[in-house]
RNA sequence: GCCGGGGUAGCUCAGCUGGUAGAGCAUGCGACUGAAAAUUGCAGUGUCCCCAGUUCGACUCUGGGCCUCGGCA
Protein backbone atom coordinates (compact mmCIF):
# COMPACT_ATOMS: atom_id res chain seq x y z
CA UNK A 1 0.00 0.00 0.00
CA UNK A 2 1.19 3.41 -0.50
CA UNK A 3 2.18 5.60 1.86
CA UNK A 4 1.29 8.50 -0.48
CA UNK A 5 -1.38 10.73 0.43
CA UNK A 6 -2.95 13.93 -1.90
CA UNK A 7 -2.68 17.54 -0.92
CA UNK A 8 -3.61 20.85 -2.18
CA UNK A 9 -0.91 23.49 -1.42
CA UNK A 10 -1.95 26.85 -1.94
CA UNK A 11 0.41 29.63 -1.20
CA UNK A 12 1.06 33.30 -2.01
CA UNK A 13 1.83 36.78 -0.41
CA UNK A 14 -0.28 38.44 2.11
CA UNK A 15 -3.31 40.13 0.87
CA UNK A 16 -3.26 37.75 -2.38
CA UNK A 17 -6.51 36.22 -2.20
CA UNK A 18 -5.17 32.75 -0.81
CA UNK A 19 -8.14 32.36 1.58
CA UNK A 20 -10.51 33.30 -0.58
CA UNK A 21 -9.39 30.63 -3.36
CA UNK A 22 -9.10 27.98 -0.74
CA UNK A 23 -12.73 28.44 0.11
CA UNK A 24 -13.94 28.40 -3.34
CA UNK A 25 -12.23 24.73 -4.50
CA UNK A 26 -13.02 23.48 -1.02
CA UNK A 27 -16.85 24.19 -1.79
CA UNK A 28 -16.29 22.48 -5.42
CA UNK A 29 -14.01 19.48 -4.34
CA UNK A 30 -15.81 18.95 -1.04
CA UNK A 31 -12.13 19.92 0.89
CA UNK A 32 -11.11 20.89 4.17
CA UNK A 33 -8.68 23.68 4.77
CA UNK A 34 -5.42 23.23 7.08
CA UNK A 35 -4.18 26.30 7.87
CA UNK A 36 -0.41 26.75 7.61
CA UNK A 37 -0.18 30.64 9.41
CA UNK A 38 1.39 31.27 12.48
CA UNK A 39 -0.79 33.50 13.38
CA UNK A 40 -3.81 32.63 12.65
CA UNK A 41 -3.83 30.02 14.74
CA UNK A 42 -4.07 32.59 18.14
CA UNK A 43 -7.71 32.41 19.38
CA UNK A 44 -7.66 36.59 20.49
CA UNK A 45 -6.55 37.75 17.56
CA UNK A 46 -9.17 38.28 14.90
CA UNK A 47 -8.89 41.33 12.51
CA UNK A 48 -5.09 42.04 12.28
CA UNK A 49 -4.59 38.82 11.25
CA UNK A 50 -7.41 38.51 8.63
CA UNK A 51 -8.86 35.49 10.33
CA UNK A 52 -11.58 34.13 7.86
CA UNK A 53 -15.10 35.11 9.01
CA UNK A 54 -17.27 33.25 11.52
CA UNK A 55 -19.67 32.27 8.63
CA UNK A 56 -16.60 31.10 6.00
CA UNK A 57 -15.37 28.92 9.26
CA UNK A 58 -18.95 27.64 9.13
CA UNK A 59 -18.57 26.84 5.39
CA UNK A 60 -15.89 25.36 5.13
CA UNK A 61 -13.98 23.31 7.97
CA UNK A 62 -10.51 25.33 9.01
CA UNK A 63 -8.22 23.39 10.94
CA UNK A 64 -5.41 25.39 12.69
CA UNK A 65 -7.22 28.52 12.99
CA UNK A 66 -7.69 29.90 16.40
CA UNK A 67 -7.10 27.20 18.55
CA UNK A 68 -4.63 28.34 20.52
CA UNK A 69 -4.70 30.91 23.62
CA UNK A 70 -1.94 33.51 23.48
CA UNK A 71 -0.45 32.21 26.44
CA UNK A 72 0.81 29.24 24.03
CA UNK A 73 3.84 28.88 21.55
CA UNK A 74 3.25 27.43 18.03
CA UNK A 75 5.94 26.31 16.13
CA UNK A 76 7.35 24.34 12.69
CA UNK A 77 7.15 21.57 14.65
CA UNK A 78 3.39 21.32 16.12
CA UNK A 79 2.27 22.35 12.71
CA UNK A 80 3.69 18.97 10.71
CA UNK A 81 2.72 16.95 13.45
CA UNK A 82 -0.74 18.02 12.98
CA UNK A 83 -0.82 18.57 9.57
CA UNK A 84 0.92 15.10 9.32
CA UNK A 85 -2.28 13.27 11.04
CA UNK A 86 -4.77 15.36 9.39
CA UNK A 87 -3.92 14.55 5.64
CA UNK A 88 -4.83 11.15 5.66
CA UNK A 89 -7.63 11.36 7.70
CA UNK A 90 -9.08 14.13 5.65
CA UNK A 91 -8.69 11.74 2.33
CA UNK A 92 -10.52 8.70 4.17
CA UNK A 93 -13.15 10.64 4.80
CA UNK A 94 -13.71 11.88 1.60
CA UNK A 95 -12.02 15.26 2.00
CA UNK A 96 -9.61 17.33 -0.22
CA UNK A 97 -6.74 18.24 2.40
CA UNK A 98 -6.40 21.70 1.13
CA UNK A 99 -2.81 23.36 2.86
CA UNK A 100 -3.55 27.01 2.71
CA UNK A 101 -1.36 29.74 4.34
CA UNK A 102 1.71 32.19 4.07
CA UNK A 103 4.04 30.81 6.44
CA UNK A 104 6.57 29.34 3.84
CA UNK A 105 8.42 27.46 5.95
CA UNK A 106 5.78 25.73 7.50
CA UNK A 107 4.26 24.65 3.91
CA UNK A 108 8.08 23.59 2.73
CA UNK A 109 8.77 21.79 5.93
CA UNK A 110 5.37 19.69 6.12
CA UNK A 111 5.65 18.96 1.78
CA UNK A 112 8.92 18.27 1.98
CA UNK A 113 8.83 15.81 5.09
CA UNK A 114 11.16 16.97 7.73
CA UNK A 115 11.21 14.99 11.00
CA UNK A 116 11.35 17.43 13.83
CA UNK A 117 11.27 16.54 17.36
CA UNK A 118 8.62 18.53 18.96
CA UNK A 119 10.18 20.64 21.57
CA UNK A 120 8.24 23.25 23.32
CA UNK A 121 9.26 26.20 24.02
CA UNK A 122 10.57 26.79 27.83
CA UNK A 123 9.72 30.67 28.37
CA UNK A 124 12.05 31.27 31.49
CA UNK A 125 15.03 29.63 29.48
CA UNK A 126 13.86 31.70 26.49
CA UNK A 127 14.07 34.97 28.53
CA UNK A 128 17.14 34.99 30.01
CA UNK A 129 18.82 33.63 27.09
CA UNK A 130 17.29 36.64 25.28
CA UNK A 131 18.95 39.24 27.61
CA UNK A 132 22.36 36.99 26.99
CA UNK A 133 25.01 39.28 24.48
CA UNK A 134 24.80 37.40 20.82
CA UNK A 135 28.83 36.95 21.41
CA UNK A 136 28.31 34.54 24.52
CA UNK A 137 25.81 32.78 22.70
CA UNK A 138 27.91 32.32 19.79
CA UNK A 139 30.79 30.49 21.59
CA UNK A 140 27.90 28.82 24.14
CA UNK A 141 26.52 26.96 20.97
CA UNK A 142 30.01 26.44 19.26
CA UNK A 143 30.86 24.51 22.61
CA UNK A 144 28.04 22.57 22.59
CA UNK A 145 27.55 22.01 19.24
CA UNK A 146 30.22 22.74 16.53
CA UNK A 147 27.91 21.29 13.75
CA UNK A 148 25.45 23.73 14.36
CA UNK A 149 27.39 26.63 14.96
CA UNK A 150 29.18 26.31 11.59
CA UNK A 151 25.65 25.93 9.69
CA UNK A 152 24.25 28.66 11.49
CA UNK A 153 23.39 32.22 10.31
CA UNK A 154 25.67 33.80 13.30
CA UNK A 155 24.31 37.61 12.90
CA UNK A 156 21.11 36.62 13.63
CA UNK A 157 19.99 36.76 17.38
CA UNK A 158 17.13 35.17 17.25
CA UNK A 159 18.47 32.09 15.01
CA UNK A 160 21.26 31.59 17.97
CA UNK A 161 18.91 31.64 20.37
CA UNK A 162 16.43 29.53 19.58
CA UNK A 163 19.07 26.75 18.35
CA UNK A 164 20.74 27.34 21.96
CA UNK A 165 17.58 27.26 23.71
CA UNK A 166 16.77 23.32 21.26
CA UNK A 167 20.69 22.69 22.69
CA UNK A 168 19.57 22.95 25.71
CA UNK A 169 16.61 21.59 26.41
CA UNK A 170 16.82 18.29 24.33
CA UNK A 171 20.64 18.24 26.29
CA UNK A 172 22.14 16.77 22.96
CA UNK A 173 23.40 18.25 19.46
CA UNK A 174 21.01 19.01 16.58
CA UNK A 175 20.95 16.95 14.04
CA UNK A 176 20.04 18.92 10.70
CA UNK A 177 16.39 16.95 10.52
CA UNK A 178 17.03 14.02 8.71
CA UNK A 179 14.59 14.45 5.95
CA UNK A 180 12.16 11.29 4.34
CA UNK A 181 10.89 11.20 1.05
CA UNK A 182 7.90 13.45 0.39
CA UNK A 183 5.09 11.25 1.61
CA UNK A 184 2.60 13.52 -0.39
CA UNK A 185 1.00 13.23 -3.99
CA UNK A 186 0.93 17.80 -4.43
CA UNK A 187 -0.29 20.38 -6.46
CA UNK A 188 0.49 23.38 -5.81
CA UNK A 189 -0.36 26.56 -6.79
CA UNK A 190 0.30 29.89 -5.68
CA UNK A 191 -1.25 33.44 -6.49
CA UNK A 192 0.84 36.15 -8.36
CA UNK A 193 0.33 39.74 -8.44
CA UNK A 194 2.04 42.60 -10.48
CA UNK A 195 4.13 44.21 -7.30
CA UNK A 196 2.37 47.82 -7.31
CA UNK A 197 -1.03 46.02 -7.25
CA UNK A 198 -0.37 43.68 -4.37
CA UNK A 199 0.66 46.35 -2.12
CA UNK A 200 -2.44 48.84 -3.20
CA UNK A 201 -4.61 46.04 -1.88
CA UNK A 202 -2.44 45.58 1.36
CA UNK A 203 -2.89 49.32 2.34
CA UNK A 204 -6.95 49.36 1.18
CA UNK A 205 -7.01 46.00 3.55
CA UNK A 206 -5.41 47.55 6.01
CA UNK A 207 -7.67 50.58 5.88
CA UNK A 208 -10.60 48.24 6.06
CA UNK A 209 -9.19 46.41 9.15
CA UNK A 210 -8.80 49.32 11.20
CA UNK A 211 -12.38 50.99 10.05
CA UNK A 212 -13.67 46.79 10.99
CA UNK A 213 -12.10 48.23 14.91
CA UNK A 214 -8.51 46.41 14.99
CA UNK A 215 -7.60 49.33 17.02
CA UNK A 216 -10.57 48.63 19.63
CA UNK A 217 -9.23 45.02 19.51
CA UNK A 218 -5.59 45.91 20.31
CA UNK A 219 -6.87 48.31 23.17
CA UNK A 220 -8.86 44.88 24.58
CA UNK A 221 -5.70 42.76 24.70
CA UNK A 222 -3.75 45.52 26.38
CA UNK A 223 -6.35 45.70 28.84
CA UNK A 224 -6.13 41.94 29.19
CA UNK A 225 -2.93 42.37 29.52
CA UNK A 226 -0.67 40.96 26.73
CA UNK A 227 0.68 44.25 25.57
CA UNK A 228 4.31 42.57 26.48
CA UNK A 229 3.69 38.88 25.03
CA UNK A 230 2.20 40.59 21.44
CA UNK A 231 5.22 42.66 21.59
CA UNK A 232 7.50 39.47 21.75
CA UNK A 233 5.16 37.87 19.21
CA UNK A 234 5.65 40.51 16.69
CA UNK A 235 2.79 39.93 14.80
CA UNK A 236 3.06 42.23 11.76
CA UNK A 237 0.66 45.31 12.84
CA UNK A 238 -0.04 44.25 16.44
CA UNK A 239 2.98 45.75 18.13
CA UNK A 240 2.83 49.03 16.25
CA UNK A 241 -0.82 49.48 17.17
CA UNK A 242 -0.06 48.59 20.57
CA UNK A 243 2.13 51.88 20.84
CA UNK A 244 -0.73 53.87 19.26
CA UNK A 245 -2.96 52.37 22.99
CA UNK A 246 -0.06 53.71 25.12
CA UNK A 247 0.33 57.40 23.42
CA UNK A 248 3.80 56.40 21.48
CA UNK A 249 3.00 57.23 18.56
CA UNK A 250 -0.32 58.37 16.62
CA UNK A 251 -2.43 56.02 14.65
CA UNK A 252 -0.94 58.22 11.68
CA UNK A 253 2.40 57.03 11.99
CA UNK A 254 1.26 53.27 13.16
CA UNK A 255 -0.19 52.94 10.13
CA UNK A 256 2.56 54.02 7.55
CA UNK A 257 4.79 51.99 9.69
CA UNK A 258 2.19 48.72 9.08
CA UNK A 259 2.07 49.74 4.99
CA UNK A 260 5.49 49.53 4.93
CA UNK A 261 5.61 46.07 7.19
CA UNK A 262 3.19 44.51 5.15
CA UNK A 263 5.13 45.47 1.81
CA UNK A 264 8.27 44.46 3.09
CA UNK A 265 6.74 41.38 4.17
CA UNK A 266 4.77 40.73 1.23
CA UNK A 267 8.39 40.82 -0.69
CA UNK A 268 9.86 38.58 1.49
CA UNK A 269 7.10 35.92 0.74
CA UNK A 270 7.57 36.21 -2.44
CA UNK A 271 11.30 35.72 -2.41
CA UNK A 272 11.11 32.71 -0.55
CA UNK A 273 8.23 31.33 -3.12
CA UNK A 274 10.68 32.27 -6.26
CA UNK A 275 12.50 29.25 -5.14
CA UNK A 276 9.62 27.01 -4.03
CA UNK A 277 9.69 23.66 -6.76
CA UNK A 278 6.86 23.00 -8.77
CA UNK A 279 4.62 25.42 -8.27
CA UNK A 280 1.60 26.56 -10.45
CA UNK A 281 1.65 30.33 -10.90
CA UNK A 282 -1.72 31.46 -11.05
CA UNK A 283 -1.87 35.13 -12.59
CA UNK A 284 -4.48 37.34 -10.54
CA UNK A 285 -5.49 39.17 -13.46
CA UNK A 286 -6.33 36.11 -15.12
CA UNK A 287 -9.20 34.23 -13.77
CA UNK A 288 -7.15 32.21 -10.98
CA UNK A 289 -10.07 30.46 -9.54
CA UNK A 290 -11.14 29.20 -12.68
CA UNK A 291 -7.20 28.20 -13.96
CA UNK A 292 -7.07 26.64 -10.41
CA UNK A 293 -10.89 24.41 -10.53
CA UNK A 294 -9.30 23.07 -14.24
CA UNK A 295 -5.43 22.51 -12.48
CA UNK A 296 -7.19 20.65 -9.84
CA UNK A 297 -9.82 18.53 -11.79
CA UNK A 298 -6.72 17.30 -13.71
CA UNK A 299 -4.67 16.59 -10.94
CA UNK A 300 -7.25 14.56 -9.36
CA UNK A 301 -7.94 12.61 -12.61
CA UNK A 302 -4.11 11.90 -12.91
CA UNK A 303 -3.97 10.19 -9.38
CA UNK A 304 -2.93 6.80 -9.20
CA UNK A 305 -6.49 4.41 -9.03
CA UNK A 306 -5.77 2.95 -5.73
CA UNK A 307 -5.66 6.53 -4.23
CA UNK A 308 -9.01 7.97 -5.76
CA UNK A 309 -10.46 4.37 -4.23
CA UNK A 310 -8.93 5.19 -0.99
CA UNK A 311 -11.34 8.07 -0.68
CA UNK A 312 -14.14 7.38 1.12
CA UNK A 313 -16.83 9.85 -0.54
CA UNK A 314 -15.21 9.95 -3.96
CA UNK A 315 -14.54 13.18 -5.68
CA UNK A 316 -17.87 15.47 -6.22
C1' G B 1 5.88 94.68 5.32
C1' C B 2 9.64 93.58 9.22
C1' C B 3 12.61 89.89 12.04
C1' G B 4 14.36 84.97 12.36
C1' G B 5 14.82 79.53 10.74
C1' G B 6 15.13 76.72 6.39
C1' G B 7 15.55 75.03 0.87
C1' U B 8 20.85 68.57 -0.03
C1' A B 9 18.38 61.07 -2.49
C1' G B 10 11.20 59.36 -3.36
C1' C B 11 10.48 61.25 2.24
C1' U B 12 12.73 63.24 7.02
C1' C B 13 17.19 65.29 7.73
C1' A B 14 22.90 65.32 8.71
C1' G B 15 27.34 67.41 6.50
C1' C B 16 31.45 70.33 4.28
C1' U B 17 36.60 76.34 8.98
C1' G B 18 36.05 75.77 0.20
C1' G B 19 38.57 69.97 -2.89
C1' U B 20 31.27 67.91 -6.46
C1' A B 21 28.08 64.45 -0.28
C1' G B 22 25.83 60.74 3.89
C1' A B 23 22.15 58.36 7.42
C1' G B 24 17.31 56.54 8.65
C1' C B 25 12.91 55.31 6.18
C1' A B 26 11.05 54.03 1.33
C1' U B 27 12.44 51.09 -3.09
C1' G B 28 14.97 46.73 -5.38
C1' C B 29 17.57 42.02 -4.94
C1' G B 30 18.90 38.00 -1.72
C1' A B 31 19.38 34.34 2.77
C1' C B 32 16.51 31.33 5.89
C1' U B 33 15.21 23.09 8.53
C1' G B 34 13.32 24.28 14.63
C1' A B 35 9.72 31.74 17.60
C1' A B 36 9.12 32.62 10.18
C1' A B 37 3.35 38.10 9.95
C1' A B 38 9.86 36.52 12.82
C1' U B 39 15.06 37.24 11.93
C1' U B 40 18.73 38.77 8.52
C1' G B 41 22.61 40.34 4.19
C1' C B 42 23.48 43.44 -0.02
C1' A B 43 22.44 47.40 -3.61
C1' G B 44 21.09 51.83 -6.49
C1' U B 45 19.68 56.88 -6.43
C1' G B 46 21.41 63.20 -6.33
C1' U B 47 20.99 70.27 -11.87
C1' C B 48 23.32 69.92 -2.86
C1' C B 49 16.57 76.05 -5.08
C1' C B 50 18.13 79.73 -9.16
C1' C B 51 21.47 83.63 -11.10
C1' A B 52 25.86 86.36 -10.58
C1' G B 53 30.54 87.27 -7.88
C1' U B 54 35.19 85.87 -5.17
C1' U B 55 38.51 81.61 -5.95
C1' C B 56 42.92 77.13 -9.24
C1' G B 57 38.34 75.07 -7.30
C1' A B 58 31.75 76.80 -4.42
C1' C B 59 26.94 72.35 -2.23
C1' U B 60 29.99 75.14 1.42
C1' C B 61 31.87 82.22 1.29
C1' U B 62 29.48 87.13 -0.74
C1' G B 63 25.34 89.70 -3.28
C1' G B 64 20.61 89.38 -5.56
C1' G B 65 16.23 86.56 -6.57
C1' C B 66 12.46 82.77 -5.79
C1' C B 67 9.98 79.42 -2.43
C1' U B 68 8.78 77.78 2.50
C1' C B 69 8.03 77.72 7.96
C1' G B 70 7.53 80.55 12.54
C1' G B 71 7.09 85.28 15.20
C1' C B 72 5.75 90.45 14.98
C1' A B 73 2.77 93.72 12.46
Amino acid sequence: MSELWPVVAIMGPTASGKSGLALELAGLFKGEIISADSAQVYAPLEIGVAKPSPLELAQVVHHGVGQLGLEENFSLAAFITEAQRLIPALWRRGQLPLVVGGTGLYVRGLLEGYLLEEAPPDEGLRASLNSQPLELLLSRVASLDPATYRRLDRRNKRRVTRSLELILQRGAPLVDSPRRPPPYAVLKLALRWEREALYKRIDERLEAMLERGWLQEVEGLVRAGWAERLQELRILGYPQLIEVVLGRRTLEEARQEIKFATHRYAKRQETWLRREPGVHWLEASDAPLERAQSLVAQWLESLPAELQERRGAGPV
